[in-house]
RNA sequence: GUGAUUGUAGCUCAGUUGGUUAGAGCGCCUGGUUGUGGCCCAGGAGGCCGCGGGUUCAAAUCCCGUCUUUCACCCCA
């Protein structure tokens, strides 16, 4: 396609079929979420840069180097947001003790600066929930339930569910130590970019997909055991919780969270059909410092692009539309107007209309009137218009009948 | 940011070792006697060959740059 009428990279134009998945897709989430007591939160896709900065940390990759950002006329700093946590918790932060009350979701568009592949957008699309709380086994739990509450009723099965803890503050800074101690010992084996990715945050070493540092972090002890035991104990609530359920999981004792404000509980939802980018879903228990508040909660993101892949796969013919509603055809330019004024009371009783507003012929008007997909055409031209009757035409077996016109406009109502 | 990869009509793609007016299928439009669609037939419209440089008598084709596509890494949903 001409440069021109493209988009920028990473964002793409949605249409067609795909906006009819969108739309079953959101309005599922929707219902799911109003039957567990979450209400809808829409932040500004804009926000000030230090919001991100201090709740995501100085050294993730997010901020680091995928922010778009920008200043405004007054100079200041400003970003797309890259993620939907940070704002949640700003808006949470500012109702004081209320905020401890609420739960949120959010669903709309985050912004990425990042090389674009299967399963990542730089403009992509997130739904996902905030739940302010004090740590509790019972609450981490079911957030995650509700996750898979959502997933079997957008009709996604295949799926597993890894989970893990990073601890307590505390166990955190500890975990850290202890690593780093025990990479030393391949310090010698390891290139300048990883030493410097190890400095930076340990615990993301964990998750590597490199096959030589793989075989390296088989070698690491289970951070686990680096923990306190309340520590452990918590984990082990949430998982037994979910098991009496129903939910099973896979504890990961590798699997961490890029993001600095994690803490306790932290879990991925990830399916075998993506690819490379295959996580539906992360999501952990966190503190975030929002100006002098610190909020405690739990809360997960999934990525609607991947739930919408995962669900569909290649499966281009989806969503073929139902034959519905009424195409009006008029033949002659006097009749155009007459039929306007028809559409205008079919839609008002409710049904869907078509029409032409072109004085074309017959023929070409039939063939548009298939694109339409309506249950029949209304055929109603000159001739009908002065002998006030309609002739109603059936597309799949090309059948017609004439009728009196007010009849059948009352015959329609009284249907409807 | 790193490494590969792609770019020709609305879509899917042909296009010989550089050689004259760049093609096909699908889609679109108009017809195939007065006002009847899908099938069939005929005709038609539609291309800065991604963009910019270079090599050459000559570039869709070769070289360089740039943008873009797809995939992987890093990382993340």
């Amino acid at each position: 396609m001409n440069n021109e009428f493209k988009s920028l990279q990473g964002m793409s134009d949605i249409s067609g079929f795909e906006v009819n998945r969108w739309q079953e897709i959101e309005t599922l989430a929707r219902e799911v979420f109003l039957n567990n007591g979450y209400n809808e939160l829409r932040t500004p896709i804009l926000e000030r840069s230090d919001l991100f900065l201090h709740s995501l940390g100085g050294s993730s990759d997010i901020v680091q180097k995928e922010m778009y950002s920008l200043k405004d006329r007054g100079g200041r700093d400003l970003v797309l947001r890259p993620e939907g946590t940070a704002g949640a918790v700003r808006y949470l932060a500012s109702l004081g003790q209320a905020g401890l009350n609420e739960r949120i979701y959010y669903l709309g568009p985050m912004f990425r600066c990042e090389r674009p592949q299967a399963g990542r957008k730089r403009q992509f699309h997130q739904v996902g929930v905030e739940n302010p709380s004090e740590p509790n086994p019972f609450v981490d739990a079911e957030c995650i339930a509700l996750q898979c509450e959502l997933l079997k009723k957008w009709g996604i099965s295949d799926f597993s569910i890894r989970i893990n803890t990073l601890g307590s503050e505390e166990d955190k800074n500890n975990v850290r130590d202890r690593l780093l101690k025990e990479l030393e010992k391949f310090s010698d084996i390891l290139s300048p970019e990883q030493q410097n990715r190890i400095n930076m945050n340990v615990l993301r070493f964990l998750d590597s997909k490199d096959d030589n540092l793989k075989a390296i972090i088989d070698k690491l002890p289970d951070i686990n055991e680096f923990m306190s035991v309340e520590s452990r104990q918590y984990l082990q609530s949430v998982i037994r919780i979910l098991q009496e359920l129903g939910i099973s999981v896979i504890h990961d004792q590798r699997l961490v969270r890029g993001l600095d404000y994690y803490k306790h509980t932290v879990w991925e939802i990830t399916h075998n059909s993506l690819g490379s980018q295959n996580s539906l879903s992360g999501g952990g228990r966190y503190s975030i410092q929002s100006g002098r508040k610190e909020v405690n909660g739990v809360g997960f993101a999934m990525g609607i692009e991947r739930i919408i892949t995962a669900k569909y796969g290649d499966d281009i013919d989806y969503y073929k539309k139902e034959k519905d509603g009424f195409w009006i055809i008029s033949l002659g330019e006097k009749s155009i107007l007459e039929n306007m004024k028809l559409a205008k009371k079919i839609r008002e009783i409710g049904i869907r209309c078509g029409m032409e507003l072109e004085n074309k012929s017959m023929k070409a008007q039939l063939r548009k009137a298939d694109k339409f997909n309506p249950a029949c055409v209304l055929i109603r031209g000159e001739n009908e218009i002065s002998s006030n009757t309609i002739v109603i035409k059936n597309l799949d077996d090309s059948s017609q009948n004439e009728h009196n016109f007010n009849d059948w406009l009352e015959s329609i109502k009284e249907k409807k």
